[in-house]
DNA sequence: CTGAAAGCGCTAACAC
DNA sequence: GTGTTAGCGCTTTCAG
């Protein structure tokens, strides 16, 4: 008992981490037991498994997550690419990721492309090596550049399709053809489709869905853009709209459609009764905006998750099931930015 | 020029990275040479420092941050640590950090605590071998707790004060003093306060140097609270306001006020004819919200970078210049949620 | 200026 | 079950 007394607990500090060495002199075995103890508590005695552990606790050891990544690549780290930490699209799938890779026992890298290349590919070369999967969330990367990357280390995209590739999208098809039977239910005979990154897979997917659901319900589509996907670039959408006003409009995502909602408020339109909003996420910020956002809701914490848990369970699987991208349901949300149709000013011919 | 070509270039991929090993082989060189050719260009002939990075670039060769890591003690890595990554408070500070980390070449690792002491334990533990330092930016841990953290690497934390560990915080007495002038000048003689978190040290610093400022204006404050720092939080504070409403109400941060906000208009109070809101930090959605929230502006994103600059200064400074705390400085945004007072309802005995 | 050799802390065969 | 022995990839004396 009175060795426990000396025994420097926990973070009592000053002195250097102990090692495996420090609880296996301690405990009077090799060093190697010590490891199995707690890498391989089946592979060793229970009472002196037991005994060490809480001789490494009474000392304050933890394994060094790097000296035991470097013999055998498990790393128990895992990198996660977001293409601007700031805008709050990322904020949930951030939140789904970084606990499930916790709950694993996982620690996660946050790599901020701050929208630029450069930026996106130093980060990445640095934390490459160090990871043992990672998740592109939002990535300026190429097709190309991805693919290479998932051959040095497993890969998860989101949000987009890279052939041979895993990766987690939205169900934007549904989205869209919620959102347009919902918008013709109200009367709505055109829509016009705020497009977000010209580059973006997801804006190029949700046009074309908006289209197709739009032509078997017999309303017209065009389209404004493309614009960033801020509400800065809202509010210029709201400057490119056509001067007749559409009844409706949809935006490829929530910081659009608040944009170019507050730069219409501003200019005296009223929404809904002049034109009718919908956006896409359903961010925070749509429930504090007034009127209330109607938007697709997207599962974005899970779908971070969902992504952990895909590199997760591919590690040890030899074939990385790279099969047809998960895809994962939205649902439409009705506030109050939608409405009846006015009546359209533009003369019917 | 031949061998050229079939070096597998960046990231061919496929087999396994090259080591310095190869580089080393490829060079005709000892593998130290290849690692001063990287780590001290200085110490190795210019001319072979040269043909060992090109050869290396050529072979995709990257040193591994862990393995150099191991014997040094420098991973490159660092942490930060909020207790809700989904709050926007922290979004800009996340930027700020991660950008000046990768600057200096540095990786972030995300600690979320999720609002949880036991997932921010076990997180930080999980990191703490492996970085050179941490940023607390928002944490649950006790003074305490924190300092023995600080023993065991470099450690800043934001918006708290705690003995002997180096601390950035805002400038909260100069914030309060200039709303409580703001407010003054337009005829408010009573404000509430709307409380944070309870153990937070920022909510009290702000009460206090609110009551402080108020007395020399001879202003009345009350409080109401605890809350959540949350909108949610800041719903339940306007029902918690007295049933005869201030004419003005100071909130700890801004998502309280603007809870507080929505909440007081959803039962038709106006803001800001029957009451004028105040809020702190300028977190992006005051821009969105309806009236456009007056608030202390902080520079988030410049604390984030600050906190990792101090954290990258101190490497190898002996001293951990542990002095007084870095205080950055606010300045008060006026949009459109503060107006002159109404005047008051109650009778003035 | 460069090579050889000894580890960093931990794991993984391989013996006993 | 447990100890021994090699390394993982890189850095760092210490010689030359």
């Amino acid at each position: 008992m009175s060795e426990r007394d000396d025994a420097p607990t926990a973070a009592t500090g000053g002195s250097k981490a102990p090692t495996i060495y420090d609880v296996a002199r301690a405990a009077g075995v090799a060093a190697s037991t010590v490891s199995r103890a707690f890498a391989r508590p089946g592979r060793v005695n229970a009472v002196t498994a037991e005994r060490i552990r809480r001789l490494a606790a009474e000392l304050g050891y933890r394994v060094n997550p790097l000296a035991s990544g470097l013999p055998t690549g498990r790393t128990s780290m895992l990198a996660l690419v977001v293409s601007d930490v700031t805008n709050p699209f990322y904020a949930e799938i951030i939140r789904g990721a970084e606990s499930a890779a916790a709950e694993a026992g996982f620690v996660l890298l946050l790599i901020d492309a701050q929208e630029s290349d450069r930026v996106e590919r130093a980060s990445l070369e640095r934390a490459l090596p160090a990871v043992e999967g990672l998740v592109l969330a939002g990535t300026r990367l190429s097709d190309s550049a991805i693919r290479m990357t998932a051959k040095q280390r497993p890969v998860v995209v989101l949000n987009r399709d890279v052939a041979d590739v895993p990766s987690i999208t939205l169900d934007n098809p549904h989205g869209m053809l919620v959102t347009a039977e919902h918008l013709a239910r109200l009367g709505h005979r055109t829509v016009t489709y705020v497009a977000g990154p010209a580059a973006s897979w997801a804006d190029g997917m949700r046009l074309r869905s908006l289209r197709e659901a739009a032509t078997g319900l017999d309303m017209r589509v065009q389209r404004v853009g493309p614009f960033a996907p801020t509400v800065a670039g809202g509010r210029e959408a709201a400057d490119a709209l056509p001067e007749d006003l559409p009844t409706a409009v949809v935006a490829y995502n929530d910081q659009l459609a608040i944009g170019a909602m507050l730069a219409l408020q501003a200019r005296g339109v009223r929404v809904p009764e002049d034109v009718s909003m919908v956006g896409f996420d359903d961010i925070f910020p749509t429930r504090i905006v007034r009127p209330g956002l109607t938007t697709v809701a997207a599962p974005l914490r899970a779908q971070g998750r969902a992504a952990v848990d895909a590199l997760l369970s591919s590690r040890g699987n030899p074939a990385p099931r790279t099969g047809k991208p998960m895809t994962l349901p939205v649902k439409l949300v009705v506030r109050d930015s939608t409405a009846q149709a006015r009546r359209t000013r533009r003369p019917s011919s």
